[in-house]
DNA sequence: GCAAGGTC
């Protein structure tokens, strides 16, 4: 029996078909997909399916010093015990193995992983299969010509994990331990995550040392003909154009000199016509920007991207390669469009003589650029996130066999006695790939036609006083591609270190501040640790990687190099070890800190109660035992920001798209101290009973509702929203006996109408996108499922499938069931 | 429980 083993599961499949012609079947085998023709069987892996670790005296992190994980030795250990299974009783049949991981280095590594399992149980021929993506016939030709796996490469892959885990390990159980944070909060360190971190905190370190300059511009409006337009005032500098103004007093003479005339000559009149080439390929990093425009977070458009991929409506999504493989046909692609979603787009490129894709710098091995397959999903089984994304790589992919767009670009500049003005303005000739890629801005800057030497009015004339401003924040795809840039993390890991920045307490919001922890996570490692929070690391590493690759260098000496160096690191920090600590603890503090205590004025800090739940309580605990409530949704995040009554700095709520300022929390709590409940009704819980109303009430952690004004006797409560004017309306609910609500915030008045019956179709519409969150549930399917009184998957997971296919239409009790197995699936 | 790298 022949043997295949490639890095997953999608690639054993593809792989499979593309050597029987089609005919090859698929078993499982404790839970693992074997594909099976003839005399082959072809089994995917799931990335890597060992891993390194420390032996298991190192496990306790209290009782084992840090600097001893340096020259611990170190185990391999089974990660996917199922894999490794199936893969023993394959290889213990076989009498030929191929390994046919991805062809990059860490696919080396795999592949050795693979080899040493399957030589276990086997010891007849290993070799390995290169090829640059999976396609007919690169695959066949790599089949035809097997070579021997590169341990030399492989090593190198080894010596990355050794590195990383050891200094990893070792400095992150160091701060840890120094600062007291064990158990779920620890402080980490990382070659890659720190020196990310120190852009962050590098960035904002620059923002606060920013001093503003004050500058001025002018503007004019001029018209000639019944047109009219604005232009700004340019002067030179030291040959060079410049706009703005540094002095106050020049500034003002400028617009006095403006204001006064009434003419303008036109000086000079140039058109161009600009070429706008269309994008190159998606790889990773630039799909990930893309979609950050359309409002992703990194990590949202990579698991939207992998979903696509698993379904087999998109390549694969971790690639770093921007070229089209040669056997991607690009026409046979844009013909399988026809007659979709995206027909008009696919119509309008095939007439076209040629379509010739772009080209991007970088042209890889392992994978092709992101782009559609030939295999189109039906709307409906996408939800609108998956749709929007699958939309977005579907019109790249036409973009990058579009015709480039011209411009014309118009610049006139006029004189007013001495001073000049210019004005720009731009119109779109041809749209070129715009026509199939909306999402690069088209919008032109018109100015009428106007000649050399014309003389045009001044209307108006305008000085603006402006500053300078900081640089900007990093957002997610910016960082990722400065990541990217100094060689940081790889395509498949940039968006999941940014997740765990998240996660560690180093950064929050949208794009990422650092915390005051980060701040001194970065200082200390600074000091200390020099190489593992500077790209420096990453690059040394690199390099010892090619020289292991080439033979030139073995992997023991790198590594015991690199523990050298560690030594020597742990040997400075010994005697620091107290100053530390506290540094980290008092960020930790500082992160937290609100002001002082009204009752003892000691530090009111946010807390976490043991129920999980944040609130504001004293430094002084138990001895003052002086607290304020915090919203109940979200996670708190002190603002710089402060109240100045009571001195106490202002907090905001995190909560992905429903994050909101809650303010000092001390002025909630006496609004809604002062606040009267107005009662709006009948308690439909109690009424009858006990006589309960219901009444708007405000909390003292800002939350407002419909509650029983026998709390806490009587439960009952709808939730209402946080912001604006709550006006009770006089034509009341016939259902409920109870007065419509108008909600005043902003422009537009919110007409919530009667709270029972708005709160059951805010519970309607929610039920509907956690049942749109299964596997197979489209948007109309789970409309009937609510219709049917199925509030929750919950409520799916406990119907009785014959009964409720009873009840809808167009639903049969299988498929009832194969949901229920999927939710299943997907909670585990 | 630590890292970073695969993959789901």
């Amino acid at each position: 029996m022949k043997l295949i083993v490639t890095e997953k599961n999608n690639a054993a499949e593809r792989i499979a078909d593309i050597l029987s012609n089609g005919a090859a079947t698929a078993d499982r085998r404790h839970g693992v997909n074997v594909y099976r023709f003839g005399d082959t069987r072809v089994v995917g892996l799931s990335g890597h399916v060992v891993g390194l670790d420390f032996p298991d005296e190192y496990e306790n992190w209290r009782d084992v010093e840090p600097v001893e994980l340096v020259d611990a030795g170190l185990v391999t250990e089974h990660t996917q015990e199922n894999i490794v299974r199936t893969l023993a009783e394959l290889a213990g049949r076989a009498d030929e193995v191929l390994i046919a991981t991805d062809y990059d280095r860490e696919g080396e590594l795999i592949g050795k992983e693979a080899h040493e399992l399957v030589r276990a149980e086997f010891d007849g021929p290993i070799q390995r299969v290169r090829f640059s993506s999976i396609t007919d016939t690169e695959v066949r030709e790599a089949f035809a010509d097997p070579d021997d796996l590169d341990f030399d490469l492989a090593a190198a892959g080894q010596a990355r994990q050794v590195i990383d885990l050891v200094w990893g390990a070792a400095l992150t159980r160091f701060l840890s331990l120094t600062a007291g944070r064990l158990g779920e909060e620890f402080v980490s360190v990382g070659r890659v995550q720190s020196p990310t971190l120190k852009l962050i905190v590098d960035r904002e370190r620059e923002i606060r040392a920013f001093d503003p300059e004050s500058y001025w511009e002018l503007f004019a409006t001029l018209s000639g003909n019944g047109d009219s337009f604005e232009a700004q005032f340019f002067y030179d500098d030291n040959g060079s154009e410049a706009e703005r103004l540094w002095s106050g007093g020049r500034a003002d003479a400028v617009h006095e000199g403006l204001d006064a005339a009434t003419e303008a000559r036109v000086s000079s009149v140039r058109r161009r016509t600009r070429t706008d080439n269309p994008p190159a390929p998606f790889d990773t990093t630039a799909f990930i920007a893309a979609a950050g425009s359309l409002g992703y977070s990194a990590q949202q458009a990579m698991s939207v991207a992998e979903e696509l991929y698993t379904e087999g409506y998109i390549t694969y999504p971790r690639t770093d390669n921007t070229v089209y493989p040669d056997d991607l046909d690009p026409a046979a692609l844009v013909e399988a469009f026809r007659g979709s979603a995206f027909d008009d787009a696919a119509s309008y490129l095939l007439d076209r003589d040629t379509l010739d894709p772009t080209e991007g710098d970088e042209e890889t091995t392992d994978h092709p650029p992101i782009h559609p397959t030939t295999e189109l999903p039906a709307r409906r089984s996408l939800d609108d996130d998956e749709w929007e994304i699958y939309e977005l790589v579907v019109r790249r992919f036409l973009a990058t066999v579009a015709d480039p767009a011209e411009w014309a670009h118009l610049r006139v500049t006029a004189a007013v006695d001495d001073y000049r003005l210019k004005a720009n303005g731009k119109r779109l000739l041809e749209r070129g790939y715009h026509r199939v890629y909306p999402y690069t801005s088209t919008s032109e800057t018109r100015l009428p036609a106007v000649e050399e030497g014309e003389t045009l009015a001044v209307e108006e004339s305008r000085l603006e006083q402006k500053e300078t401003q900081p640089p900007r924040r990093y957002g997610q795809s910016r960082l990722i591609k400065e990541m990217e840039k100094r060689g940081l993390g790889t395509k498949s890991t940039r968006h999941n270190v940014i997740e765990k920045l998240y996660d560690r307490g180093y950064v929050s919001g949208d794009p990422p501040r650092p915390t005051a922890l980060a701040e001194a996570v970065v200082d200390a490692t600074e000091a200390y640790a020099e190489q593992v929070v500077t790209e420096e690391m990453t690059g040394e590493l690199e390099a010892d990687m090619d020289a292991i690759a080439a033979g030139e260098a073995e992997l023991s000496t790198v590594t015991e190099a690199s523990r050298e160096m560690l030594a020597e690191v742990f040997e400075s920090l010994r005697s620091s070890r107290e100053e530390i600590g506290e540094q980290i603890q008092e960020s930790l503090k500082s992160d937290r800190l609100l002001g002082p205590c009204p009752e003892c004025g000691d530090d009111l800090l946010v807390r976490r109660s043991q129920q999980g739940s944040f609130f504001v309580g004293c430094d002084g605990y138990p001895d003052c035992e002086y607290t304020l409530p915090l919203p109940n949704s979200g996670e708190p995040t002190v603002l710089s920001a402060c109240c100045e009554e009571h001195d106490l700095q202002h907090v905001k709520m995190l909560d992905g798209r429903n994050t909101f300022v809650h303010g000092c929390p001390q002025c909630a709590a006496d609004a809604a101290d002062e606040s009267n409940d107005r009662v709006i009704g009948i308690c439909p819980e109690c009424g009858t009973d006990h006589g309960g109303e219901l009444a708007i009430k405000t909390l003292r952690s800002g939350s407002r509702l419909v509650g029983c004004t026998r709390y806490p006797d009587c439960e009952y409560s709808l939730p209402l929203p946080r912001r604006g004017d709550i006006e009770i309306d006089d034509p009341r609910c016939e259902e409920h006996d109870l007065p419509e609500l108008v909600v005043h915030d902003g422009d537009d008045p919110w007409e919530l109408g009667c709270p029972i019956c708005s709160y059951r179709e805010f519970r309607r519409e929610h039920a509907i996108d956690e049942l749109e969150d299964i596997d197979g549930i489209g948007g109309r399917t789970a409309e009937k499922l609510s219709a049917a009184g199925i509030d929750s998957p919950t409520d799916l997971d406990t119907a009785d499938p014959e009964t409720l296919a009873g009840e809808i239409q167009g639903v049969s009790a299988d498929r009832l069931r194969e949901w229920q197995g999927e939710l299943a699936e997907q909670t585990g």
